[in-house]
DNA sequence: GTATGATTCAAACAGTCGTATGAATCAAAC
DNA sequence: GTTTGATTCATACGACTGTTTGAATCATAC
């Protein structure tokens, strides 16, 4: 009984210092990126000492990484659910509604913001990450989404079946940039809109960016068409 | 007469050392970002003297700046160039095409990868630039921007006159979010195409952006019919 | 050749960075 | 209380950074 709740506490001060140092990185490097944040910043927010970060990840490399793996796959997971839901009420073999295909890619991601605090800072981490990671991490990155991507690929063709594959990767690429740029430059719309329009409103931001994503990958495949005459 | 050679000598030896170290920086911030950059890089690939950067720009902050505007200007010039060709050929007051108005948008910056070898780095600098700059370099750069901003703006409102400010903005804000991934990121467009999609074509690309975003903002344009119900 | 200002150079500085290290402290078991 | 391994700490290291500085060199005018 007593050692059973010591050994609870001795847990939460490891979990403690950990998860101190994860959610002080996640923070700074959605807002200053991954590069220009120093360990020093980081463990200065965390409250904990400099060699802390090397004793419990090994080097920053790793930091970064596990900062990136603790948010994917429970994002991931929502979308997995979401898609789970569509395909049901769809039937085997009944067509999937592109707007609810992309609806079920972007809420995970957009909701995060407002519905889930501690994960409040990912999106805007997520907005930084294809211009700003390189090599394993860039690998890291795309092996973790990569049953995501497969997922919703063919899920974007079965609502869209005349759109041409080459079309489809032109559109996913746009509509990737779409969103990332939102998650990490929302305020610019802000400034755009002269402030008529909040970005932080994710519902709003859903509808808007599920609107024109569909709207972009439909006039791709009038492309195929034309391309075909 | 050997005085007038003599002088022209000396201009190109000034011009000399600073267009090799401009040149030098945009490829490399192009390649890895502005931060990340350091100056010995840049001293070393111009193969000029560290000092020569702060004798001839000051500090870093004010090699930036010279880096983005050699090129905002120009690029811009030939965007009002070939808008002042649609504005001609539509008339005082006749409609203008959306995707024309788009064309005359992207092609400047698209086509500077291959048609202007001096220009070949500024598409993937441009790309970084939404992430990356802060504080008084963003807004040197939205302040160089904002003419072209101003005149595409309206020229899309002219094209599509039913499209709400606040979707336009929206849409505005997606469309540069596009364009600025596939400027930066462009071989993830490879690597989800399986190869089959080449980047570097840039009439393709300018023909796929300019119908996604073509797209994207007309189906803004019906969520703004839906929303008045 | 001398004087002058422009330009380049090598070196230095102070600061920052990620990583490493041994000592100190903590926590648990005996 | 002692032992042991885990964790934290303070410090140091080598490398790197942007900026600065005075000397050296260059280019031009007289």
């Amino acid at each position: 009984m007593n050692q059973t709740i010591e050994t609870v506490d001795q847990g939460n001060r490891i979990q403690d210092t950990k998860e101190r140092i994860l959610d002080a990185a996640e923070r700074l490097f959605a807002e200053n990126g991954f590069a220009t944040t120093s360990l020093r910043q980081i463990t200065a927010e965390a409250q904990v000492n400099l060699a802390a970060v090397n004793y419990h990840f090994q080097n920053k490399e790793s930091l970064i990484r596990a900062v990136l793996s603790r948010r994917i796959g429970p994002i991931n997971q929502r979308r997995f659910d979401l898609m789970d839901a569509l395909e049901f009420s769809a039937g085997e073999d009944g067509p999937l509604v592109l707007e609810d295909v992309l609806s079920a890619f972007l809420l995970p991601v957009l909701e995060a913001r407002t519905s889930c605090p501690e994960m409040r800072h990912w999106p805007r981490l997520l907005g930084r990450l294809y211009t700003e990671l390189h090599g394993s991490l860039m690998e890291l990155f795309q092996r973790e989404m990569a049953p995501a991507a497969q997922r919703f690929t063919t899920a974007i063709r079965r609502a869209e079946p005349t759109l041409s594959p080459e079309s489809l990767a032109w559109g996913l690429h746009f509509g990737i940039g779409a969103m990332a740029h939102f998650l990490a430059a929302g305020e610019l719309l802000r400034f755009i809109s002269r402030g008529t329009v909040d970005p932080e409103d994710h519902m709003e931001a859903l509808k808007h960016l599920v609107a024109y994503m569909a709207g972009g990958l439909r006039a791709l495949r009038t492309e195929k068409k034309e391309a075909a005459q």
